[in-house]
DNA sequence: TAAAATATTTAGATGCATCTAATTTTAAAC
DNA sequence: GTTTAAAATTAGATGCATCTAAATATTTTA
């Protein structure tokens, strides 16, 4: 169907897309897709004469409806590959990413039926993001960053924002973890730190960890 | 490491190199790989730049030590990903080779060793075929052909030849499966087709089937 | 709003895997 | 042993995904 670079390019577009308040545009596409901009000019007019996007010269790029489908269904298999990794391969949240990058690619409408039938149709990720389904679908959890949440405010934490091998072992080796109850103890107003209660453990946070934890309140 | 397209040679060589009694021929690689002759020359080239293979023009091409051990690797993947696909994902025998084909290049260390334990480290797949251990070793089961048995011989169903989609279909409307125990009741000479009998079935099989299963004595 | 800075696109090139057509080498037939 | 047929290789081309360098368009700044 698509090339495994088409297929990339389309994730990449859907990610920047939420965020973006005009058209992704191409410098915003080379960052993320670790490439030069040139060369996104070149995939984008592909992908536009495919159909998959709405691209107009210097106007950044939009996901046309069949782009956007596209795109929700191979994150769909990413993620569901990720909940194998985890739950069946006892692969750790910060080692499944990479793997997943791979796994999303293959083609077979069975195997990701039959996966997610497997797995009993989880409903999110390793990492709390929403898993669409087949008719790529999903559910937008309502949960905010924990730099929002005031002092004496509880949630639930519900996600992360930065899936970096790097920060998910932070959160390990400090025992945050998905489902945990975290209050706000304080926060410095200086340099927006937080101290928090999670569980039986208090623990002071910057904003690089703040900015990239969603809570559930 | 190496490109798809380098690995699915290797593999092509090493299952082509059992059967030769010299080099692997360029025309046997492009029939097997469904391309053509110039392209396999090109490939054959990089691969011997690479140490892959030994080759030297006109005379054929041989896997090297590292080049035959890369080939096993990949075999490796490939088979627990088609015991994966049966035992997990409730795949038919004759559904797994095309996916497997895909899953059998997805690089991680971690993921094939982990998927072994999940499966409880098979030693066959389903097509009864060896998979081979992370050195690369694995067991050569003594088993002969169907068409090799005489009239009053019972043995076991160990191995399909043929694994294509047809031949497995056929197999399973006839109830004919791995593990089962096969008794030949009668041969005829003209055309070397047999009645055998397969658990309390009675059956007439063509040479295309005797030639194609393989059983264990 | 004109100049400067930044963003984007175009032009031209490379490496990979493939192809067709032409050439060369080896094997088979007479 | 020539000639002929078959097998293999080389030459030259294409499509894909990428790059660098140059040109052009847009946005910001003064
Ligand atoms: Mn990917
Ligand atoms: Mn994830
Ligand atoms: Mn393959
Ligand atoms: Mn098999």
């Amino acid at each position: 169907m698509f090339s495994l670079s088409e297929e990339n390019y389309l994730k990449a577009i859907f990610h920047l897309q939420k965020h973006a308040k005009a058209g992704v545009s191409t410098n915003a596409l080379a960052e993320e897709m670790q490439t030069k901009a040139s060369s996104v000019t070149d995939m984008v007019k592909k992908l536009s004469d495919k159909n998959l996007v709405i691209y107009k010269k210097y106007q950044g790029v939009y996901l046309s409806e069949s782009g956007r489908k596209t795109a929700l269904q191979i994150i769909r298999k990413h993620r569901l590959w990720e909940v194998f990794l985890v739950e069946k391969l006892d692969f750790t949240w910060d080692e499944v990413h990479e793997v997943a990058e791979e796994l999303e690619h293959i083609k077979s409408e069975k195997l990701i039926s039959e996966l997610d039938k497997f797995l009993d149709y989880p409903k999110r990720d390793p990492h709390g993001d929403p898993i669409p389904d087949a008719e790529g679908d999903f559910q937008v959890a309502n949960k905010t960053l924990l730099s929002d949440l005031s002092i004496g405010e509880t949630g639930t934490l519900v996600g992360v924002k930065d899936t970096s091998s790097e920060f998910l072992k932070y959160l390990d080796k400090n025992k945050i973890a998905l489902g945990k109850t975290i209050e706000v103890l304080d926060k410095e107003e200086f340099d927006g730190s937080m101290l928090i209660r999670i569980e039986e453990d208090r623990l002071r946070v910057s904003t690089m960890v703040t900015n990239n934890i969603y809570i559930k309140i």
